[in-house]
DNA sequence: TCTTTTTCGAACCAAGCGGTTCGATGCACT
DNA sequence: AGTGCATCGAACCGCTTGGTTCGAAAAAGA
């Protein structure tokens, strides 16, 4: 036999550990379906199946095999395929808005601050991860548009939320001038990742966009915005 | 053996049947999968289920149903499901960039030809079975890349063609001043859909926007449009 | 009217599906 | 050493899948 010990799939073993087990002491016994790093180990290999299949062409035997883990603990940890999957957005979407936002904090000069804004968040969202998550759930938005809408809200809805205050924090220091900072904020970030975004997720750029590209992209888009709304 | 003759080219069967369904008259004995009506029906039938099912849920026996067309029939005119929506990807972007282009014929105003433009293509882009047909397109981007591929490039990249030629013509009348009219492109047709097409695309909105909604995302979009790049 | 040929519709195929079950296995605790 | 229990893994369930086949029906041309 080849897999007796835990962690026998060696792609999930290293991160699984990672999140699960902050420190590295072994807790006890743990009931079932209660063991984090296994629960990771599953969340993985679904991951890699339905990022590369979608929700429909993938079944739970490919995720069994590629998580390294039985069936029937599978069904341990999650009731049925669609609970699987629910729970994967969550981490799909937490991996979307990682770490983004603190270009935003601090007292930096208003474009700085938006370009190093914009380059983080356009390299996330044309990252490979990130665009088969978004293909996975906007595939499925018409029979699970719980899901789909859920993602959206949890995900990009809060980040706009944070640009547009940051937006607004300009405004009132008279940097800005903004009739409607909704509106503004959505143009903010479409600039942000104009003709990357919609190019990636229909398979037309076979890699993310460079670093350069990005650059270039970014930088436009700020200054596209601020041109149209920056104090004169 | 089963395909014998004329319409070899797939899409010289799909265009060509809208033509000669217009007249009532019956034409006389064709080919075994050679009539462009029956064709349509099967496209038609298959749209449906497809759309509301994506790719891989939907079954040949719902469309067999959907389509009232037996199964054998449907295999005389299509090889495989596969074939069967490739064809109706053919349709599906010919749906989605019809009669858009007017706007930017003739020798209108600047600002109200793309206004007049980003409307048609806000309402277009965000009507319910454009989106529909997007979001199925994107859910299998992973494993058919080739499809969401095409529908891209003969679909809204031709468009860009189209809108790019138009700010070119004006930025060599003094009109407008730009230096990279290819990313200026994408950037205006990010700022006509803001915050409209992804928030369709993710369920966010049950409704296609409403008439008001599209004509003040594309009014603002191309004002900001302009005070970026407009003569001052 | 009779022939020709497309379409119909139901039966059929092997394969794979999501999900369940259950005895064997082996670790973790006492 | 002994035992409790989570995991394993394979077999199994009923069902649907994409795809094929074929005789009957229907319609068109003569």
């Amino acid at each position: 036999m080849s897999s007796t010990k835990a962690y026998s799939t060696p792609l999930a073993a290293a991160t699984a550990l990672e999140a699960a087990l902050s420190g590295d002491e072994r807790q006890g016994r743990l009931a079932a379906g209660q063991d984090p790093a296994k629960r990771q180990q599953i969340l993985e290999g679904a991951d890699r199946v339905f990022s590369t299949m979608g929700f429909d062409a993938a079944s739970m035997n490919d995720i069994t095999r590629e998580a390294g883990v039985s069936k029937g603990t599978i069904y341990v940890y999650f009731d049925s395929k669609e609970e699987l999957f629910m729970e994967l957005c969550i981490v799909y979407r937490e991996k979307l808005f990682n770490g983004i936002y603190s270009a935003l904090e601090g007292d930096h000069d208003l474009r700085e601050a938006l370009i190093a804004f914009g380059k983080a968040l356009s390299l996330k969202v044309t990252s490979d991860v990130v665009i088969r998550a978004q293909r996975v759930v906007i595939g499925v938005a018409e029979r699970m548009p719980s899901m789909s809408r859920n993602f959206y809200e949890q995900g990009p809805k809060k980040g706009q939320a944070m640009l547009r205050a940051f937006l607004e924090k300009h405004v009132a220091a008279g940097n800005l001038e903004i009739e409607d900072t909704e509106l503004a904020t959505y143009q903010l970030s479409d600039l942000m990742v104009t003709g990357l975004f919609k190019r990636r997720l229909f398979g037309c750029m076979d890699e993310p966009p460079t670093a350069e590209q990005v650059n270039r992209t970014v930088t436009a888009g700020v200054d596209v915005f601020l041109r149209a709304y920056g104090k004169r």
